[in-house]
DNA sequence: AAGAAACATGTCATCGATGACACATTCGAC
DNA sequence: GTCGAATGTGTCATCGATGACATGTTTCTT
């Protein structure tokens, strides 16, 4: 019986209404200490656990938040925004509605349907996959904050600093004194997102851009044959071949090879890591690695530089948006944008360039 | 206006009772052909889109399961589960709430006490924390399904054959010729698991009983010297040194170091892997690894043998229990127990052992 | 001692969807 | 032509919590 309890069973027990019931419960109006007590006794006997169901359809809110995820699964990255998200969600009463999109835009759109059927009070995309489903919850009535990319339909978003992330790492190798410098990174994602409208930055353009001022920046030159792009998610599922290892073995099959590598994911990195393995390279001694995200940049041999992602702030901070725009309604939304910064790591894949060119091969 | 039109609204633009429009959206009971087409438009017209609020206090089922998940964020293993969940639940029309718990029984407790205030139809536990917080569910009338362990509060459970897998990659290593073989494993986690009441299987426990089993039953020794516990969720967390490395490390000071290692997930591999890396040892040349997950494994350099878990099976195969639950409520609880097969995927970092006793070093 | 303020509690319409039930009409069958 | 079945539609109580409002006590004020 203990959870089937309703308001009305708790008011009988007690000999009260269940006006003074709610009294006691939310704490708000005049209730005398006596009555308190006997409700608060009829409250314990019976278990009763308000109905937040029933709740939400009086005060025309759910107390709940939906986050569409793109979810690659091997990419600890969307966990640790998924964990940040239900963390500031918490904070605030509010449970998370959670929905893998699996990068599918009709998944996706029916990730949207069920949540405006569901009246959350908000929606969280972290990485939509379409614009279309963007506009289709704010056409609900919905409020909407997207993580990592924004669309020509503007709204609240959280944002990294990539392009100074990226060029943070470059300048980290060329402190070490490297200037062959090889960047492997994932061409823009496909034709969903409407080309030329110029609102949204592309998170692999900026990056690619950091390199570039970077090296520019120091006066090395730009050497297109050791730019490698790849599938944007590469390496992340098992079908693929990881692209960071395609491309770590194009370059070192090269009379002139890197003397480091800068991936834009730790997943390419470790691609790139199996390729130099595969060659009897000794890391960062022969050839030296940074990667981008810090997932799995801890656990590889040896454990790998990389640009740290706030994953858990990011989640917060987008879940933290979306409580703004609740409170106040009328914010200018297209203008809250939240740019956190990265923070680059050093561990062990980084060191000064081999002095002698000739790196010990084995294999 | 779009989403806040009611079932009246769309009434009253069609000329007809609610009870009409129902009809027409369930589609039962009898509706004229040109009442229906009045609604369809009517609903188009007004955007209308069903509360699933309201219909779930109606219904007295809100079509949504809680899905309490120990969640450590670096392990995808989790990720793959609640995937898993989702996807089976989507087939069921139901939403999925997820909270971490972060292997904290408080938090546990308070995400029950949440999901019930929401009156989830259901409760999935990913590696529940406490037996009380299992308790607490089942006492409040909601099913319950857990995932890779199985309390004394017997509810259906989803386990994989730990024993067996565990087996299956030691032998793979003994059948290569290996005889030295170390283990790397956890201890038992820790207290809040009353001991003794000897109904839940300790995960750890049987895979350390798989690698025995393989051992005697090739009459190889079993030398607990190589033999190494660490903490549970070591090198899960960045705090804490991986105790897969430490263990290794230790190992290869021996004067007689192991052959080959098997270590029960592949974040400790991977740290077994960092302590090889660090020796300038070559895996499998000198040492063959072999993890537990497939999570890390592909990524790794080089590319992990391990034991896959099937994760998104497992996932599925715990809402599916959760659904059977709902279906047939009388069903013998503590009967309902799935066992899925795990799968050695063979990759490159296990070979035959070396001839000459003599590992090349350098560092 | 009268009226205002504070205290204490109950009544009831409401949120939106549902479905049992009642009522009305049409169609066949005998 | 009459009656039962099939067809078509509307009414309304209900799910459980909420809070505006009404009503009834005390306790102060002056």
């Amino acid at each position: 019986m203990a959870s089937r309890a309703t308001l009305k069973d708790v008011a009988r027990l007690a000999g009260v209404s269940t006006a003074t019931v709610a009294r006691v419960l939310h704490g708000n109006g005049y209730v005398a200490n006596e009555t308190r007590q006997r409700v608060e006794a009829a409250v314990a006997d019976t278990g009763y656990r308000i109905n937040e169901i029933a709740q939400g359809l009086r005060r025309q809110r759910t107390a709940t938040i939906g986050h569409l995820l793109h979810g690659i699964i091997p990419n600890p990255f969307f966990a640790g925004v998924a964990l940040g998200v239900e963390q500031e969600a918490l904070r605030h009463g509010c449970g998370v509605l959670l929905f893998n999109t699996q990068g599918d835009v009709e998944q996706e759109r029916l990730g949207v349907e069920t949540l405006i059927r569901r009246r959350v009070d908000g929606i969280l995309f972290t990485t939509a996959t379409h614009e279309d489903n963007v506009r289709l919850a704010l056409s609900a009535g919905i409020p909407v904050v997207q993580v990592e990319r924004m669309t020509a339909a503007a709204t609240p978003a959280v944002v990294i600093d990539n392009r100074i992330g990226a060029r943070s790492a470059v300048e980290h190798l060329i402190g070490l004194g490297h200037r062959r410098i090889a960047y492997i990174g994932a061409a823009a994602p496909a034709t969903q997102w409407r080309a030329g409208s110029g609102t949204w930055p592309d998170v692999e353009r900026e990056r690619l851009d950091g390199y570039r001022d970077a090296m520019s920046g120091h006066g090395l030159p730009i050497d297109d044959a050791l730019i490698g792009l790849g599938r944007y998610y590469s390496g992340n599922g098992r079908e693929h071949p990881n692209d960071g290892y395609v491309w770590m073995r194009r370059f070192l099959q090269r009379a002139d090879p890197p003397q480091a590598v800068f991936a834009t994911s730790d997943l390419l990195a470790g691609g790139a890591l199996q390729a130099i393995y595969e060659r009897s390279l000794r890391v960062p001694d022969d050839i030296s690695v940074v990667g981008f995200d810090d997932t799995y940049a801890p656990y590889f041999a040896p454990p790998l530089t990389t640009v740290e992602q706030p994953m858990v702030e990011i989640g917060q901070a987008a879940a933290h948006l979306i409580f703004q725009s609740l409170n106040d309604a009328e914010a200018p939304a297209g203008e809250r944008i939240v740019k956190l910064p990265t923070r680059l790591v050093v561990r062990a894949s980084t060191g000064p360039p081999a002095t002698v060119r000739a790196p010990s091969r084995r294999g």
